[in-house]
RNA sequence: GGGCGGUUAGCUCAGUUGGUUAGAGCGCCUGCCUUACAAGCAGGAGGUCGCAGGUUCGAGCCCUGCACUGCCCA
């Protein structure tokens, strides 16, 4: 067993994360912390949280997307290990068809090789050998950014276990009738040579022609029907011409034949709702090999398809020998060139069209006619289930996953109203290839747990097994299953289903909605259903998700809005950052612009803030230090945890404090009930802090709760309560300063634990150093999270801090207009009420250190004027001889009179206004009121230290 | 063309079921090397909440229209 990082007690003054950094990196992964062991079957531990993350491409380096969404997901998971459930966050990567063979034949090519010289088992090898030699830098990244996952369980889509369970999905959708093959126009990419989904087409508007093209009407010389295309070289593939029935100028054509021109072949003229008569000249012609809308046409009229490009999209001999061999582009023009040269070409207009690319690689997508395999997403399987999309729907529907933010549950039913079957098969041959087979004798085909060797239906052996792969979203959606343990033996479950199954969270960007998350809905809710339930019950759709709960996240954008790309050259390297600012700093800086449903400008500005509140808490913890040592060491003694000894872990009614740390001397109780103000109030600041967090957190506002623990470590903990504790800390009075150091030492190992999720590195780093070497756990990671059932907020101690506060603050500020020197201590006067003057009394020490006050004086009457200022419970006067700047004063008084007016003017509208008064609830009236008082009076004031002021300018 | 969002301080963003004088961080200005921290401390300036109507005792928040803008889908 490793030790602890050595954590140095005399802490250098400035913060370095990266001295730190590494080694607790190291330490959580060596040391195992996060490492889930499956419980034994019937026992029921504590409820268990389970993220599975979603794979990054093996082919992928961190970016900041990835910082962004571990960031958060791993703030989520540690604040649950806190909490004391059993969280597993299951890590792995996917295979990444289409990228991982691109670049392996990108490296082939560099070699003077290819795949196709290769041949497929030595190239699949061949990727193997990549993927094991760079295929983790992403993985080393999580763990260089502290991700707390379970090592232990990393997978890969492409593991034994995980195809096993691929071929086994495919099979039993080939067997329920939710698998077939056939010849449909699926979106084609060119450069890569395989089919790709729907959703790896990106369009892009783009300026293009339309272009009108003349038609010979056979029989009627002299006679055109002009068609309008934007691909015009497709029209070597056309079969038809299609107008609305409804269109009046073109009836009379419907049913005649056209030349084709540049061919000799002759096509109808068909009527079809789907024209648009106001586009183009309202006569579109149909070309079902080469376009989606065309291809159903040519469904609905039985027309043929005749596909005119080969798979490099460049025209094939059905295009006729002029055109055989050309690229399409080439083609276009050589078309337009024949046509003009016929006279057949007619107008053309700009247009602005929607091209599709392929995601992968840029190229213009082409829609091509080919044989592929489909899941029939809408169809209900012979079993009576509910169809894959169906089952996914009412998932959503009935609230058995909830989706955050909730606008995106909207358009996820939008999209999946609308889904169409989809294409799993890709012609590559990385990826898990179809467990189909091709009878050479009876054409049939047969699907196969176990390879075939004869045909299952004429039992010739003249099979060969289908050269398609399954699309690299087919294995990762089966991920939430198959990671635990699925297929299960029949009728059984799995240990790890019935103890992680259905995960809790799923954690993801807007852009993968679709791609993966729908995906993962249909297939998880399908196949889980083998499994029965932990006591047996069958499952049902409620429990056959495969997440309760999807948080989608936000996109990381640049300092200016922008959509970070290599090619605008605006990409933010997470890694690089990291080093320049640290993990907590980044992550930090993450969190607390992590507002639900809003993109983040990440800027650095904002990331050195918050390397600054670091290197806050970092010297907090420096003075804390140098004075718990001396006083320690005044006692012989060493930090220690007695509290912890007889702690229940079970017992989370209130994990804020877990006793009092370092109470060497066995007394000392630290009870603040009636204790000094400045202990009552940070305790009751710190109490309501860790109540503001968890109900943050619970609601996946992790801006709010970054900014709760911001405003907690410094701008209570450290700007107030450190300068007044100083007071205590080198009081003579050893019981005083004994308390002062319990409750400081406490409340700082409290916010330690509460800041941990979001800083993990400093935290790990504080709170080792902390004890000394004695801590009670391995990791603060592995301490439970500062927690209350009970708000228990000392809302007295806050209003007198508060008020405290505001004296010092108004002496503060006084203190300037006068130009009062920052060292020089003065004497104040003041006037208020009997209350508040006890209140100061008891706590002079604090206003003269905060303030640099030397004496105060109670008085009834303040003068108004410079250096007097005054709030609706005291009027403060800085005694200090010196000249002031009028006219800044006097600006200065005269926008807090027109405030003050303005104010006053609302309130006395309003409470003039019966209606008012007769609804509005009694609080506001009541607060109201108050105000108007207050400001009547502040208004004097104001006003008669404007007339001082005038006098004095005169005199 | 269909759908969803956004418009609040110089910048990036919060703003709970409508309720008293709209907040934060960064940036900016002024003064301080006060032995935890100059990556700091103290004080300060800065907004008619995109525009126009409407509902209401009361609107940044609800409704309608408009303008600008972003994203997704076809």
């Amino acid at each position: 067993m490793n030790e602890a990082p050595k954590p140095r007690r005399e802490l250098p003054k400035a913060y370095d994360p990266a001295a730190i950094e590494e080694r607790w990196a190291k330490y959580w992964v060596d040391e195992r912390l996060f490492e889930v062991r499956t419980p034994a079957p019937g026992t029921s531990g504590p409820r268990a949280f389970t993220v599975l993350l979603p794979p990054p491409n093996v082919t992928g380096n961190l970016h900041m997307g990835h910082m962004f969404e571990h960031t958060e997901t791993d703030i989520l998971v540690r604040w649950h290990r806190m909490l004391g459930e059993t969280t597993l966050w299951l890590p792995g990567t996917d295979h990444a068809g289409i990228a991982t063979q691109m670049l392996v034949e990108r490296q082939l090519t560099s070699e003077g090789t290819s795949r196709q010289a290769l041949g497929r088992e030595a190239f699949v090898e061949r990727v193997w050998q990549w993927r094991k030699h760079y295929g983790g830098a992403i993985l080393s990244s999580m763990k260089r950014i502290g991700d707390t996952v379970d090592w232990s369980r990393e997978y890969f889509t492409m593991d034994d276990n995980l195809s096993v369970a691929v071929r086994e999905a495919f099979v039993r959708l080939y067997e329920d009738g939710l698998i077939y093959r056939g010849a449909y126009i699926v979106n084609w990419c060119p450069r890569c040579q395989t089919a790709i989904s729907d959703l790896e087409v990106a369009h892009e508007e783009q300026l293009g022609k339309l272009w009108e093209i003349r038609y010979p009407v056979i029989g009627a010389p002299g006679e055109f029907l002009t068609v309008a295309t934007t691909r015009p070289e497709t029209m070597l593939g056309d079969v038809a011409v299609a107008v609305n029935p409804l269109d009046e100028r073109y009836t009379h054509l419907v049913g005649k034949m056209l030349k084709l021109p540049l061919t000799d072949r002759e096509v109808p003229v068909i009527a079809d709702d789907w024209v648009k008569s106001d586009f183009g000249t309202g006569a579109v012609k149909v070309t079902p090999a080469h376009d989606p809308n065309d291809f159903a046409i040519g469904q609905r009229h039985n027309l043929p398809a005749i596909s005119v490009m080969d798979e490099t999209a460049h025209m094939n001999p059905e295009a006729g020998p002029v055109y055989a061999g050309l690229d399409r582009y080439a083609a276009r023009k050589k078309v337009l060139e024949d046509l003009e040269a016929q006279g057949l070409l007619g107008a053309a207009r700009d247009h602005v069209n929607s091209i599709g690319k392929c995601a992968r690689c840029q190229t213009v997508v082409e829609p091509r006619l080919s044989t592929q395999w489909f899941v029939a997403v809408n169809k209900e399987p012979k079993s009576g289930r509910l169809s894959p999309a169906g089952a996914a729907r009412k998932a959503v529907e009935d609230g058995a996953i909830r989706i955050t933010p909730d606008n995106y549950s909207k358009i996820y039913l939008e999209w999946m109203n609308n889904i169409y079957d989809w294409c799993i098969s890709r012609q590559l041959w990385w990826g898990h290839r179809i467990p189909a087979w091709h009878c050479a004798a009876c054409k049939q085909i047969t699907v196969a747990r176990q390879d075939p060797t004869h045909c299952a239906h004429c039992s010739g052996d003249q099979i060969t097994q289908e050269t398609d792969v399954l699309d690299t979203w087919f294995s990762s959606g089966l991920l939430p299953v198959t990671v635990f343990g699925w297929p299960p033996p029949a009728g059984q479950s799995t240990p790890d289903l019935d103890a992680f199954y259905p995960t809790s969270l799923l954690v993801t960007g807007f852009d993968i909605l679709f791609f993966w998350v729908a995906r993962m809905i249909m297939l998880g809710c399908y196949f889980s259903l083998d499994a029965p339930m932990p006591d047996g019950s069958p499952r049902t759709l409620k429990d056959s998700v495969p997440f309760r709960e999807v948080y989608i996240h936000a996109l990381v954008r640049d300092a200016d809005r922008q959509k970070m790309s290599k090619t605008k050259g605006n990409v933010i390297d997470p890694v690089t950052i990291v080093e320049k600012y640290g993990t907590d700093a980044v992550r930090f800086t993450l969190a607390s612009m992590a507002s639900p449903g809003t993109d983040i400008a990440f800027s650095e500005a904002r990331t050195e803030g918050y390397r600054a509140f670091a290197n806050k808490i970092w010297n907090a913890a420096r003075f804390i230090f140098m004075n718990v040592d001396n006083w320690l060491a005044e006692r012989g003694a060493h930090m220690s945890f007695h509290g912890l000894a007889n702690l229940d872990f079970t017992d989370r009614r209130n994990t804020v404090l877990l006793g009092y740390p370092g109470n060497p001397n066995g007394s000392g109780n630290a009870s603040t009930d009636s204790g000094p103000l400045e202990h009552r109030w940070i305790m009751s600041r710190l109490f309501g802090t860790a109540t503001a967090v968890n109900a943050a957190l619970e609601n996946y506002r992790l801006d709010e709760a970054a900014g709760f623990l911001y405003q907690f470590f410094w701008g209570d903990f450290c700007d107030w309560y450190l300068e007044i504790v100083k007071l205590s800390l080198d009081s003579p009075e050893p019981d005083k300063k004994t308390m002062a150091m319990l409750v400081l030492l406490a409340v700082f190992e409290s916010a330690l634990r509460m800041l941990s999720p979001f800083m993990p590195f400093l935290t790990e780093e504080l709170w080792h150093a902390y004890y000394q070497g004695h801590a009670p756990m391995k990791s603060i990671a592995l301490m439970p999270y500062p927690r209350t059932e009970k708000p228990t907020n000392d809302a007295e101690a806050e209003a007198d801090m508060a008020l405290l506060q505001s004296v010092i603050t108004n002496v503060r500020a006084a203190r300037k207009d006068l130009g009062v020197e920052e060292k020089v201590s003065v004497p104040i006067h003041i006037r208020t009420t009997e209350e508040v003057r006890s209140l100061l009394n008891a706590n002079l020490p604090i206003v003269s250190k905060l303030a640099r006050v030397s004496d105060i004086e109670f008085i009834d009457q303040v003068p108004q004027g410079a250096g007097t200022r005054s709030t609706p419970q005291f009027d403060v006067q800085v005694v200090y001889e010196k000249k002031v700047d009028i006219a800044a004063e006097r600006e200065r008084l005269t926008k807090e009179l027109a405030k003050l007016e303005k104010a006053l003017a609302s309130a006395e509208r309003q409470l003039s206004n019966p209606a008012f008064l007769d609804k509005a609830p009694p609080h506001v009236v009541e607060g109201l009121r108050k105000a108007q008082a207050d400001n009547r009076l502040l208004i004097e004031k104001t006003r008669k230290a404007l007339d001082d002021l005038a006098q004095e300018d005169l005199g």
